[in-house]
RNA sequence: GCACCCGUAGCUCAGCUGGAUAGAGCGCUGCCCUCCGAAGGCAGAGGUCAGGGGUUCGAAUCCCUUCGGGUGCGCCA
């Protein structure tokens, strides 16, 4: 149930209803008239611009067409009061029962509470984390592993039907890397001394992965040139590094669908067939790129190559898909990826790159719209960096001063609960701060603390009311007088309720999980003034003792409350606590 | 040089994809706990929405432009 598309929908069917009685003339669209919550609670319950917006295609004033829109709006048994104002806005006042339904919808839901069917079932793809499987995931990672989950979480929501997908990067130079840094500590596993060149990967990680080494392959690679090795190693390293990354992800609670193989392109003549696809467009050619602007390379000499007309679907330049040796760019697999989810059939693609890859955004929506003939929309979600701070003081990450900081670390200091949440707070293309400090602090200014708060004060009336002989159980309460819940602080709260709703489907839409984050904020300050007025009006306190019929229909407010937090913590993928410790 | 992102209160940031007097937390000022729901509450000060132009009944939001910050820019992934 949304509350706001119900009133426009009968806004919708008054004006449908001026047309046909000749006040409003024929031919209006009404795709421009909004019903939306007030800015100024005193303007009441809603707005709708509709009299502004059709003011001027009718030829009419304003606020004409406000007063007869509100003439019939108010025959309806929902709407108490409306009212012209300002330049043409008509505000709504809502009779309270309609408020009350909202409790009956949160109750009958239960974690199901603002669910939508938006999506109507259209498929979507998600790709996000792909971290190349050449160690542990460190920080960086995190935050596009959980805006992705939370992304998918919260589009599944809204009906969605979502595919988690990681591509792993395991059919490029930094693969054979992998493996020859394995190979030394496969030699030191046989008492050797590691020789760990500049430019291989120096991880403590990987000594396990020589242990292992040593016991599959026993010293059948001692002493062997890389032409023996590589390719074993490789296929085994990369493989332990997979599994590490399985279990760093389920640290934070995210789980893939499939995780897809850069590697397995090769050799099957997927790659092949995506560039024919192209080519048959007249998309692929030879030639010569200019140099880049104000920052040549000093080696930069012209060289012949193949190159994807990408500017022919938005891109700035074309891009090379082959090196001078014959061999694919990184571009050429990834083209063929995406033509694979392609073939696959979903309606909608989503990447989530790190914000250092937005040089790639173009270049990929424009293999993305010519392999698909504009038919597959593909958004790419740009996620900007984590400042890290401890005890108020910035501390950048360094492999060489020791202070490199693994996804694990980030989860053992301060729980997946609190780095979920965190990372959610704002929007994925602006800068996040995140203090070690700070997001354990048990205080207002924290949000985190803030929302599971309302929670366990949610639950916590709940036991308290039970242990006076309440039954509240969600039937029970469902079955309260709510008519009695008539204070305004009250009304205000399931006002607030009204809104999760529609945070849904406009958090969907926008794909910004953050907006879910943002309103379980407003809603703990909505649900925490209410308890603090009970401070100066007792009448306001949930647990009325004595009065148990009144009692039961502000546990039942109370309970919706924490329905409605519990869902978009779900959404979030962060456990609802009941009890602060 | 070009592309993308960002610029909102002293600080950190929301701002409903164009609506009414631009919001929150922190910080600041002033009140409020012998007890009953203060890990808190109430009130107040604080803004050229980076600057300029445009579209519109109406712009922080859309377009153009200037400035400032970040990221990226052929044979790395």
């Amino acid at each position: 149930m949304n509350l706001f598309s119900d009133i426009r929908t009968l806004v919708i069917s008054c004006l449908e209803a001026m047309v046909r009685t000749g006040v409003l003339p024929e031919g209006l669209d009404f795709a421009q008239v909004a019903v939306e919550p007030p800015r100024d609670a005193a303007h009441g319950d809603m707005a709708t611009n509709a009299a502004m917006v059709l003011a001027k295609p009718a030829g009419q004033k304003p606020r004409e067409i406000a007063d007869a829109l509100a003439a019939l709006l108010q025959a309806d048994p929902r709407i108490a009061a409306a009212e012209v104002a300002g330049p043409g806005f008509l505000n709504l006042r809502l009779a309270p029962s309609v408020w009350h339904g909202i409790i009956d919808a949160a109750l009958g839901a239960g974690l199901g509470f603002g669910r939508s069917d938006m999506g109507q079932g259209l498929r979507v793809n998600v790709e996000f984390v792909s971290a190349n499987p050449t160690g542990p995931m460190h920080v960086g990672h995190v935050r596009g592993a959980v805006v992705g989950d939370a992304l998918c979480n919260l589009l599944a929501f809204a009906g969605y039907d979502v595919t988690r997908e990681y591509y792993i990067n395991d059919g490029g130079a930094q693969v054979d890397v992998l493996a020859r840094s394995a190979y030394e500590r496969y030699r030191e596993a046989h008492g050797l001394s590691p020789e760990i060149a500049e430019g291989l990967y120096p991880g403590e990680y990987l000594i396990e992965v020589g242990e292992a080494l040593k016991a599959e392959f026993g010293a059948q690679f001692l002493e062997q040139p890389e032409s023996v090795w590589l390719e074993q190693v490789r296929n085994f390293a990369t493989a332990r590094m997979m599994v590490m990354i399985r279990e760093d992800l389920a640290a934070l609670g995210v789980t893939m669908d499939v995780y897809a193989s850069e590697k397995a392109l090769y050799g099957t003549g997927e790659i092949e067939a995506a560039i024919e696809q192209l080519r048959g467009q007249g998309l692929i050619y030879q030639g010569v790129l200019e140099p880049p602007k104000g920052k040549t390379p000093e080696d930069w000499e012209p060289r012949e190559q193949t190159l994807f007309r990408s500017t022919a679907h938005g891109d700035d330049v074309d891009r090379p898909i082959m090196k001078s040796d014959g061999s694919w760019t990184y571009f050429a697999p990834d083209i063929a990826y995406h033509y694979n989810k392609i073939k696959r059939d979903f309606d909608l693609l989503i990447d989530i790159f790190g914000a250092d890859h937005g040089g790639y955004v173009k270049r990929m929506k424009a293999a993305v719209s010519a392999l698909s003939g504009g038919r597959v929309p593909l958004d790419i979600k740009l996620i900007q960096l984590v400042k890290l701070y401890k005890n108020g003081e910035p501390f950048k990450m360094s492999k060489r001063a020791g202070t490199f900081v693994t996804l694990r670390d980030v989860v053992e200091e301060v729980g997946a609960d609190v780095t979920r949440f965190v990372m959610l707070t704002r929007k994925n293309d602006a800068t996040l701060d995140f203090d070690f400090d700070k997001v354990l602090e048990q205080s207002k200014d924290n949000p985190v603390f803030y929302v599971q708060y309302a929670n366990a004060r949610a639950a916590s009336v709940l036991r308290k009311a039970r242990d006076l002989g309440l039954d509240i159980s969600d039937a029970a309460l469902a079955k309260a007088e709510l008519a009695q819940l008539d204070h305004e602080a009250e009304l205000a709260l399931m006002r607030k309720l009204a809104e999760w709703p529609r945070i849904v489907e406009l958090a969907a839409r926008t794909q910004e999980p953050h907006r879910v984050a943002a309103y379980l904020s407003e809603l703990a300050a909505e649900f925490h003034g209410l308890w603090n007025r009970g401070n100066d009006l007792p009448a306001l306190r949930f647990v009325q003792e004595g009065d148990m019929a009144t009692t039961a229909a502000k546990l039942a407010l109370v309970r919706a409350t924490g329905v409605a937090i519990s869902a978009g913590l779900a959404i979030l993928g962060v456990t609802p606590v009941e009890e602060m410790r």
